[in-house]
DNA sequence: CGGCATCCTCGCGGATACTG
DNA sequence: CAGTATCCGCGAGGATGCCG
């Protein structure tokens, strides 16, 4: 385990299979298509247009990876033109909810941080 | 803020200065930085080898981004050889508390995962 | 030992065109 | 609409060398 690794006296194992689930997660679109599903359930097209400026086929790997890592939910259906729902898994949702206590810190701190007194 | 944005009608704002933090904290070197720091005063080359694949240029770039940031304080001491402690701020105790969470649940996510019958 | 600067590679990720 | 395939720029990030 990560923190484990570090704590303890040994360095960290590249290798380590929580590295990719981490990158996954940590990755740019990742976080915020964690948040964004963290409420609703989304259409492809829906999740893009809030994910001001993915690329389609970042959109579409992120979601891969997060759907082969057990976090997002898909589900397909077979009508003309094609309809694809995309949601979080129980574990998505509890990735979602410390990614989100993440953002709202920074949020909260850089609020704190711009109300000082001695700033640029 | 990040997840207010998601949750609410507007789009993301490619823009908003959390997003450099949040690349920061995120980023491959910065979630370990975090973590290794969380409870000791490393040395420079102490937390290179900790973090065992960085480059010197990365971690310096991080250290100095969190140092800007406010997470990270550096006091370096004028002595031959030179000798400089990095720790962390308040506020970087309690970014790394957040990244802890995220990085233990990851631990605990895949260790159930592997623990399921249907797996390769 | 800590820290810049320089060079260079490599793959992330965007743009575009096409299909079912 | 939801993808897939292909091309490619660009910047993150590693290697190396030098200095205080």
């Amino acid at each position: 385990m990560l923190a484990g690794m570090l704590d303890g006296k040994k360095t960290i194992d590249p290798s380590c299979p929580s590295r990719e689930l981490l990158s996954h997660i940590t990755s740019r679109w990742g976080v915020l298509t964690l948040i964004a599903l963290k409420n609703k359930t989304l259409r492809f097209s829906e999740l893009r247009q809030k994910l001001n400026g993915v690329s389609e086929r970042m959109l579409i790997k992120v979601l891969k990876d997060f759907e082969k890592d057990g976090l997002v939910l898909r589900e397909s259906y077979p009508v003309v033109p094609p309809h694809t729902e995309y949601s979080l898994t129980t574990s998505g949702l509890e990735a979602a909810g410390l990614i989100t206590l993440l953002t709202d810190w920074i949020g909260n701190y850089q609020m704190k941080e711009n109300a000082k007194p001695n700033k640029s």
